[in-house]
RNA sequence: GUGGGAAUAGCUCAACUGGCAGAGCACCGGACUGUGGCUCCGACGGUUGCGGGUUCGAUUCCCGUUUCCCACCCCA
């Protein structure tokens, strides 16, 4: 048997009535906020990637799904392609071809599959799904300012509650410019090489190769070095510091609460000031709901003009997971069940399905062949409302028998009144 | 990439120390010819993840492998 290859899964009914759910919902919310949708390659220049993420991550370095494209003819170069891990930085590319800081402050969102080729475990796919949203312009539309940062981060509380996620929190940090990063790195390093060597495995690893994933160490003996640690908190520059204390107070102002975390660190390269994080207890060790935070210069590191900007990804698949309501509660059924009942009625019923589903009704639609135990068995497996019977005596009356599964009242409705008679009572 | 656990019918799970592979639910049919849910009866359903090995005999023990789960790493 052919199966679906590890890390990537089907999403299947009833489950997909969930995702539509949480998808009309992320629609309904940034067009509130007037946000705009944006749709972008699945595959991208490898350089992209490269430049845009950073050659360090771990997502360039050992996880992307890169191929050698071959060129169009013999003598024609290939080229390096990749499944895109991440959604900004296409985002940003398609902002510097398409020269939109035309437009002033663009406002624009992403829902599509990603790719990573992680081990998989729960809540970790090789091909997952991301709802990005970037807030990206050119400094002159106000694009760097805190009042951004503060809106994004609103809309996610929002749209959090709005799907019924109750026990989210937030942490926020700000890691400043790169010139604060270098300056702090530098200070990290110091401080931990006389002590280092008391710590965990882990730990002496990660002062070599990131010493901000210090921060990350689970290891309680390791706390009290921690603790003692250099925070990026006390190497903000004033412009720095003046923008995080700004998205703090326009968050109290508008009532987020939220909790500081001077040891937030996120993995991508070209994240600067504002990061944070949603998580949730319900996710297990992959508790990161959603991630976001500012990239200032990312754009020109891609070899475009200064465009500040800000944005997150939620992880649809720990979105969904999180979820208390169960698929059933969000799935629409259908309002009627169209059951003819013997030979040649299905002619009759295909033309009352049709008017029907004309109304904007959801209509199913069962076989003559079919007894009318069978009917009624389909039509209450579907979840419908009610039932209609084409038989020959309805036919022939041209009224047809219209029974309300739930109450069990029939009556004998008029073709021409039918559509009425079921959204009358829906 | 590292470490641990698991894999048996569509689903949830049994099967004693190595001895005929089972149950509940679901599905299909019947009791019941144009009126569902309940009940009863019946049928269907398996290369025990895959490949080797040990054995008279392997779902069971051993080795390999794949996938999932948990943790690490990292992230959404």
């Amino acid at each position: 048997m052919i199966k679906a290859i590890r890390g990537t899964r089907d999403i299947l009914p009833p489950e997909t009535g969930l995702w539509n759910f949480v998808e009309s919902a992320v629609r309904d919310v940034f067009r509130a906020y007037n946000f705009q949708e944006i749709r972008t390659p699945i595959f991208e220049s490898t350089e992209l990637f490269a430049r845009g993420v950073g050659e360090e991550t771990d997502i360039v370095s050992k996880e992307m799904y890169t191929w050698e494209d071959r060129g169009r003819a013999e003598s024609d170069k290939g080229q390096s392609l990749t499944l895109r891990p991440e959604a900004t930085a296409g985002i940003v590319r398609a902002y510097i071809e398409h020269k939109l800081w035309d437009r002033g402050l663009n406002k624009l969102y992403l829902i599509g599959p990603m790719f990573r080729r992680e081990r998989p475990q729960k809540g970790r796919y090789r091909q997952f799904y991301q709802i990005d949203a970037e807030v990206i312009g050119p400094p002159s539309s106000g694009s760097d300012s805190a009042a951004r940062d503060a809106e994004v981060i609103e809309m996610l509380a929002t749209l959090l509650d709005r799907l019924g996620i109750t026990g989210w929190n937030l942490q926020l940090n700000s890691v400043g410019c790169p010139n604060d990063r270098d300056q702090f790195n530098a200070a990290l390093r110091k401080a931990l090489e006389p002590v280092v060597a008391k710590m965990c495995v882990d730990c002496q690893r990660r002062a070599v190769t990131n010493p901000l994933r210090v921060f990350d160490c689970k290891v309680p003996e390791d706390e009290p070095i921690i603790e003692k640690l250099p925070r990026i908190s006390q190497f903000l520059d004033e412009p720095c510091r003046k923008h995080f204390e700004e998205v703090q107070e326009i968050l109290k102002s508008v009532g987020v609460p939220f909790i500081l975390n001077d040891r937030l660190v996120r993995g991508l390269d070209y994240y600067t000031r504002t990061a944070f994080e949603f998580t949730h207890g319900a996710l297990g060790a992959q508790n990161a709901i959603l991630g976001g935070g500012r990239y200032d210069g990312l754009s020109e590191s891609l070899g475009g003009p200064p465009a500040p900007g800000i944005g997150f990804a939620i992880g649809e698949d720990r979105l969904v997971m999180s979820l208390q309501e169960a698929a059933e509660s969000v799935m629409k059924k259908p309002d009627v069940y169209v059951a003819p009942l013997g030979a040649g009625m299905n002619r009759d019923a295909a033309r009352l399905a049709r008017e029907l589903r004309r109304h904007d009704l959801i209509v199913d639609l069962g076989d003559e062949n079919f007894r009318l135990k069978k009917s009624f068995e389909a039509a209450t497996r579907a979840g419908a409302k009610y039932i209609l019977i084409v038989g020959e005596n309805e036919v022939k009356a041209d009224a047809f028998a219209l029974k309300n599964l739930a109450t069990g009242a029939q009556v004998s409705v008029p073709r021409g009144e039918l559509a009425q008679r079921i959204q009358e009572t829906l």
